[in-house]
DNA sequence: TAGCGTACATAGAGATTCTAGGTATGACTT
DNA sequence: AAGTCATACCTAGAATCTCTATGTACGCTA
């Protein structure tokens, strides 16, 4: 589902989460409620979606977890940016500018 | 796909043909090279991926097909929206917009 | 006749998201 | 005490889309 039409978030879920990670270090959870509550619920952040991205991230070296517990006692991963996630993170950026500006000036075009 | 990341067009394909669409009729290449052409490259439209976007559309009964003739006098295929097409093409408008909007929300957030 | 642009088409790979499950704990309610 | 809910993580498999690579065909031009 690009993207695509399947899912909703169409290939934007990894720069979402990395621009969360810009406010501090959070747990997977946290960080699916923070962007619903951002968003006004707008965007969904499915457990199925969520967890697979932050393991391939992780992989990629553009964010590091560690265990730790949460203010009730839970045991949670904790996220962090590291230094190549801030770059990706502004690359992912720019391309999504860039791309959403080209597709706007389809969407207003006249003639 | 997408969405999304393997590809940059991140399922918007179906909606960008769409609204094409809605200057007129036109044939696959010719869609290709208009919204090229209006994004100034920023979109690359690849075949590979527009000639099975028309099929799904066509098969979907948003877009319809009849053959003709380009005006070099090659023989072309060519797809105009239909009431189905128009309100497909209205609901991914707004869905687009809503979406869009979330991430910027998400994006332009301080703190 | 070699190359380029036009024009359509498809198979298979690659990537992402989602559905639908599973596990576990603590708090609160009945 | 038992049931329910929210928190919190995880995964397999399906679905979907885009892209790569390739093929066909024709007309023009150098």
């Amino acid at each position: 589902m690009t993207a695509p039409r399947g899912g909703l978030l169409q290939g934007t879920l990894d720069l979402l989460v990395l621009k969360t990670l810009t406010w501090g270090p959070r747990h997977g959870y946290g960080i699916a409620r923070w962007l619903e509550d951002t968003t006004d619920d707008a965007l969904q952040i499915e457990e199925g979606s969520l967890y697979p991205s932050l393991y391939r991230m992780e992989r990629r070296g553009w964010i590091e977890a560690s265990w730790g517990a949460s203010e009730i006692g839970k045991r949670i991963k904790i996220y962090s940016l590291t230094r190549a996630g801030r770059a990706q993170l502004r690359s992912e950026s720019a391309q999504w500018r860039h791309f959403t500006m080209a597709v706007a000036k389809v969407m207003e075009s006249h003639a």
